[in-house]
RNA sequence: GGGGGAUUUCCCGAGCGGCCAAAGGGGGCAGACUGUAAAUCUGUUGUCACUGACUUCGGUGGUCCGAAUCCACCAUCCCCCA
């Protein structure tokens, strides 16, 4: 099976600029193909993955990927998707955010011998003269014709400045610049940059005369029709320190039914014929593909040890609420007041409410138990010999934490 | 530059000068049912020393016994005209 039908199997391809065009550069391995990445955190998260995953695939069917930092165009801010302006950022925060992306970049793609570039595009942004963009590229763009793009459709109601409605522009002479020194010939990036790499294509074709193609890649979308990836309380992280492993395996083990297959074709690297098997998979077996899915996907971004522990973990945990490895927090003496600390406080140094009042709800509602042990009195006291071994306390069905004293 | 409108708790959105910690919906959380799923039903959803107290309704002052509700100024956003 070809790359380019391999892609296609596993859903990942949204739209294309030439589909045969695509198909023959990318099978025979002389795409030269970059994908950008703005560094709006300080850290990467599914999304991006994604992304990584795409570039992995296609460098080992000996495609060379440049992954472009966006330095310079974080400077501008990307209005696609959004209906309020982003937050500027300062130069600072975009500096610091760009080494995070690197760093976490050279785990999953090999940038070693010239096999990959990595490059950040505030080495030719910033440097740009405004009258000079103008005459260059700007004759280039129709102002009609951008404002029908669909990336700023949600933008025309709200509101949209000036400065966001010229990221178009620079993303597209990102693509013209990388074209004309690098041999740059496709671009690749999530479907709601579809206008924004049309823009490059056309730039290129006005300026060179040369056709570059671009293609995107399906957003990952639950049953819902929402972004996967997300959580209430932000997105999932690639970074441990923003993500526990533990709560990445847990964010996949937990995937709605109806997702679990396409996240697996579209995020494993697990051969096609392994996942066609598990299709006619249904009910209660569905639930061993939550765990294919999890321990993959925390292996390929945590390591294989990681993935190990956060499994048995949850196996530990759910089965039989057996001692296990899971996140402990430590109380010290100044926790104890008067020798014993209540239920409500410990709930709130371990991280499992956000305040006393939400302890108390939770107890009240019969949500909370130590050591699998209901507790129903609000008012319930621990001593330090108590928690001297540590105690499992448990908010609603997966919500864990070790809690021992020092 | 001129005129009009808006700003409410996580989001949307009601809100009479006292009965407002503030309707309703969404979302979240918990419980039942399950398969760590979905759907459904129930409860809950500012904080704390919790039958009470305290802090919230863009900001700052003011009127009043009493203000999210009235007044003044400031800020931000939207719309119309230029």
């Amino acid at each position: 099976m070809t790359i380019y039908d391999e892609l296609v199997a596993r859903g990942l391809i949204a739209q294309v600029t030439d589909e045969e065009e695509i198909k023959e550069l990318v099978n025979s391995g002389k795409a030269v193909f970059y994908i950008g990445f703005d560094p709006t955190a300080d850290s990467l998260h599914v999304g991006h993955f994604m992304a990584l995953c795409l570039m992995k695939r296609l460098q080992m069917a000996g495609n060379k990927p440049i992954a472009l930092i966006g330095g310079g165009t974080a400077m501008v801010g990307d209005p696609s998707g959004r209906t309020d302006m982003r937050q500027m950022m300062t130069p600072e925060t975009i500096n610091h955010n760009c080494e995070c992306f690197k760093k976490q970049m050279s785990r999953f793609i090999d940038f070693s011998d010239g096999k990959a570039i990595m490059i950040n595009n505030a080495d030719w942004l910033l440097g740009l003269n405004y009258i000079d963009v103008l005459r260059d590229v700007g004759a280039c763009f129709s102002v009609n014709r951008m404002l029908t793009a669909e990336c700023y459709k949600q933008r025309m109601e709200k509101g949209l400045s000036f400065l966001e409605f010229n990221y178009m522009i620079m993303q597209s002479y990102d693509f013209y610049h990388l074209y004309k020194t690098l041999g740059c010939n496709m671009q690749f990036g999530g479907d709601d940059q579809w206008s924004n790499m049309l823009g490059g294509t056309e730039l290129i074709r006005r300026k060179l005369g040369k056709d570059a193609y671009a293609m995107t890649i399906t957003l990952l979308l639950n049953s819902e029709g929402k972004k996967m990836g997300k959580t209430q309380s932000g997105a999932v992280w690639l970074d441990p320190d923003k993500t526990s492993p533990y709560d990445f395996y847990q964010y996949w083990r937990n995937v709605a039914d109806a997702d679990v297959l396409k996240c697996i074709r579209m995020l494993t690297f697990l051969p096609l014929e392994e996942i066609d098997a598990m299709d006619s998979w249904e009910g209660a077996q569905l639930n061993r593909a939550k765990e294919i899915l999890a321990f993959e996907l925390t292996k390929l971004v945590h390591g294989e040890e990681e993935a190990q522990k956060a499994e048995a973990s949850a196996k530990a945990l759910f089965a039989s609420g057996a001692e296990a490895q899971i996140p402990t927090t430590e109380l010290s003496d100044a926790d104890f007041i008067d020798g014993v600390i209540d239920i409500g406080g410990i709930l709130v140094k371990a991280g499992l409410v956000p305040s006393k009042s939400e302890a108390r709800r939770a107890i009240e509602q019969g949500g909370v138990s130590v050591d699998n042990e209901k507790i129903s009195d609000v008012r319930a006291t621990f001593t330090k010999a108590d928690l001297a071994d540590g105690k499992v306390f448990r908010r609603g069905k997966k919500n864990f934490r070790k809690v021992i004293a020092k």
